[in-house]
DNA sequence: GTCCTATGTTCAGAAATATG
DNA sequence: CATATTTCTGAACATAGGAC
C-alpha cells in the first residue's frame, strides 16, 4: 500500500507520526521532493545496521528545525516556563539555576515549535533539506569569508526578517551560514541554502545527464531552484552574492559531478561488475595477465572501500575525498563496512560515485545526510561501527556497572583520567563524556550522540538565562554546569564542565 | 587516583589498479 | 604510457577501560 504525505514536510511529518523511514522512498512531485512510504518493500538489505543509522539521521531531520528555534531565541524574553524557577544570583560564585521540567527539553521543545506555524513561517524544513539535497559534498569553499556581509548590506529590506537575527546571539561568525561545509551553526539554513541553490543549479543544468542517477540530480536541482525562488528573494540579492562569492573564491569548483578532472564515466558496483563492458574486461585480463604471478595478490575485501585490517582482523571502511583519507571505522561485518562506505561515497562524491550495493539502498540516507557536513556523516557513520564503543558500556568513553556508570577522558586538560561524574544511566554518562569531549575537542569530536543534541541543549540555556541582566549572564556561563541537574555546583569532587566552555567549543571547535 | 594494557586512530607510503 | 585513484600495510601514537 503507497501512503503519500503532500507538501513538503512529509519526511518531518512521517516522523512526528513515529513512522518508520526505511521503508520510505524519495519521490519528486510538483511540491518539491517528499518521502512515500510503502509498506512490504524491504529498501535495505541489512536491516539492523540501517535501523542504527536512520535512527542517527532522524536527529539529524531536527537540525531543520534548529531554524525555527533560532528564531524563537531572539524574541523578547518573556516570562514562559524557561525562565521560571531561575533564581537570582546567591552570595557565592555561583548562578543557581533550575533546569526546564524534563518534558521541555531536547526534542520535545522542537517537536512543540515544529507544529507551531508562527515560529518560522518563511519556509517548510523540507524544503531547506531539498534545497541542501541540490550540492555534492564536500563543497570545497573555506570557511572564512565576508560573503555574508555582503549579502546582507546588499538587501537591507529583504533581509529584514532574518538579518535581526544574523549571527544569533552566540554565533560570532557570519559567514557560516553560507557555507554547507562548515554548517556550524543553529541557524544556517535559509539564506546558505538559497544561494548556494542559486550560484549551482544552472552549473547543475549544464551537466550533461547520462544517467537516471544524474537524472534525478537534475529534477532536484530544479525543486530546489523553485525552492529558493520561493524564498522570495529578489534579482539583486542573488547577483550580489554570486558575484562576490565568485570573487572571493575564484578557484571554487562546482560539486556536481566530474565538472573537473576526468570526463564522467559510469562505474559498475561490485554486485553488476559482472557485466562491465567487453572492452575494459579484457584489458584487465590482458593486463593482469602480464602482471608476474607473484603480485596477482588477492583484495582482502569484495567489497570497494573495504579491507580487512592484517593486524585487527577488522573490516575497515575508508573514502578517499579529496586526495583525503577518511577513516569510518572498523567493522566485523564485511557487508556492514561495505555499507558504510556507500554511505559516505554517495554524499561526498555523489552519485557518480562508485558503490557497492544498489543505489536505491541509501535514497533515504542520502536525502537526510546530503545536508550533513562530511565529517557530520563521518562521524555519524563511525557512531556505527563495531569499535565504537569497546567496553562493558555501549558507549565510549562510559564504563562502570549498573546504576552507577562513570563518564570519564583519558587525559583532559593536562590530567590524567579525569572523571566528569557519575550516573545512573548509561545515557546520561555518555552524553557528560561527550560534553567534556566537545569542550577538548570541539566539532571534530567522535561524540556518542549527535551533536546537535548539544547545541539544543545550550539554546535550551542561553533561553533560560536570557532574563538575566548581562552581568548576570556572563557569571551564570562561567559558573553553571551542564547538565544543569547533574553536578551539584557545590560538589566539586568531578572535573566540571561549564557552559561557557561548551558554548565556545559549539562554536568555535573544528 | 594511578598504572597498565589492549586496541583504536591516524598517517604515510608502497603497491595495485583504473583511466585517458 | 602517464597519471590518477584506490587499496593495503605497518608504525607511531592516543586513549579507553579495567585493575588495584
Amino acid at each position: 500500500m503507497d501512503r503519500s504525505v503532500e507538501g513538503n514536510d512529509a519526511g518531518l511529518a512521517l516522523m512526528a507520526e513515529g513512522e518508520d523511514l526505511s521503508s520510505c522512498s524519495a519521490r519528486n512531485d510538483d511540491d518539491g521532493l517528499g518521502l512515500v512510504k510503502e509498506e512490504g518493500v524491504a529498501g535495505v538489505v541489512d536491516e539492523a545496521f540501517d535501523e542504527a543509522l536512520l535512527a542517527a539521521l532522524k536527529q539529524d531531520l531536527m537540525k531543520a528545525v534548529d531554524v525555527r528555534a533560532t528564531n524563537l531565541l531572539r524574541q523578547p524574553p518573556s516570562s514562559s516556563s524557561f525562565l521560571e524557577g531561575i533564581d537570582e544570583v546567591d552570595n557565592s560564585d555561583s548562578v543557581l539555576l533550575t533546569p526546564p521540567p524534563k518534558d521541555k527539553l531536547g526534542t520535545a521543545m522542537f517537536d512543540d515549535l515544529m507544529t507551531d506555524p508562527t515560529v518560522f513561517p518563511l519556509e517548510s524544513p523540507n524544503s531547506v533539506l531539498s534545497a541542501r539535497s541540490t550540492f555534492q559534498q564536500p563543497f570545497p569553499l573555506p570557511r572564512s569569508t565576508s560573503v555574508t556581509t555582503k549579502l546582507c548590506a546588499s538587501t537591507p529590506t529583504v533581509m529584514h526578517e532574518t538579518a535581526t537575527a544574523w549571527p544569533p546571539p552566540y554565533c560570532p561568525e557570519p559567514s557560516v551560514f553560507l557555507v554547507p561545509q562548515s554548517t556550524r551553526s543553529y541557524a544556517q539554513g535559509s539564506v546558505g541554502d538559497v544561494m548556494m541553490t542559486r550560484l549551482f543549479c544552472p552549473m547543475a543544468q549544464q551537466h550533461q545527464y547520462q544517467s537516471p542517477e544524474d537524472e534525478y540530480l537534475s529534477q532536484q536541482a530544479q525543486v530546489a531552484l523553485s525552492a529558493a525562488a520561493a524564498q522570495g528573494f529578489p534579482e539583486p540579492f542573488f547577483e550580489a552574492a554570486e558575484a562576490s562569492c565568485r570573487e572571493d573564491f575564484p578557484e571554487h569548483q562546482c560539486s556536481v559531478p566530474h565538472v573537473k578532472g576526468r570526463k564522467p564515466t559510469r562505474r559498475r558496483s561490485s554486485k553488476t561488475a559482472s557485466s562491465s563492458s567487453a572492452t575494459t574486461e579484457k584489458k584487465n585480463v590482458k593486463r593482469k595477465a602480464q602482471l608476474p604471478k607473484k603480485e596477482q595478490k588477492p583484495r582482502t575485501s569484495k567489497y570497494r572501500g573495504v579491507s580487512r585490517h592484517r593486524l585487527t582482523k577488522r573490516w575497515e571502511a575508508s573514502c578517499w575525498v579529496h586526495k583525503k583519507q577518511l577513516y569510518l571505522g572498523g567493522f566485523d561485518d564485511e557487508e556492514r563496512a561495505a555499507r558504510a562506505y556507500d554511505v559516505v561515497a554517495l554524499v561526498c562524491k555523489g552519485f557518480s560515485a562508485e558503490i557497492n550495493f544498489e543505489l536505491e539502498d541509501y535514497l533515504t540516507h542520502i536525502q537526510i545526510l546530503r545536508h550533513c557536513t562530511q565529517e557530520e556523516v563521518v562521524a555519524h557513520i563511525r557512531r556505527q561501527s563495531s569499535a565504537f564503543a569497546r567496553g562493558r558500556s555501549r558507549y565510549r568513553g562510559v564504563s562502570g556497572t549498573e546504576g552507577r556508570w562513570e563518564a570519564r577522558i583519558g587525559k583532559y586538560d593536562g590530567k590524567k583520567n579525569a572523571t566528569f561524574g557519575f550516573f545512573e544511566t548509561e545515557e546520561d554518562a555518555a552524553r557528560q563524556y561527550d560534553r567534556a569531549l566537545l569542550i577538548q575537542k570541539g566539532r571534530s569530536a567522535k561524540t556518542n550522540f549527535n551533536v546537535f543534541f548539544y547545541q539544543t541543549e545550550m539554546m535550551e540555556y542561553e533561553k533560560m538565562i536570557s532574563g538575566l541582566d548581562p552581568e548576570q549572564q556572563d557569571r551564570a556561563r562561567l559558573t553553571t554546569t551542564l547538565p544543569l541537574d547533574a553536578v551539584p555546583p557545590c560538589q566539586r569532587k568531578f572535573t566540571l564542565l561549564y557552559a561557557e566552555h561548551l558554548k565556545r567549543a559549539l562554536e568555535f571547535g573544528q
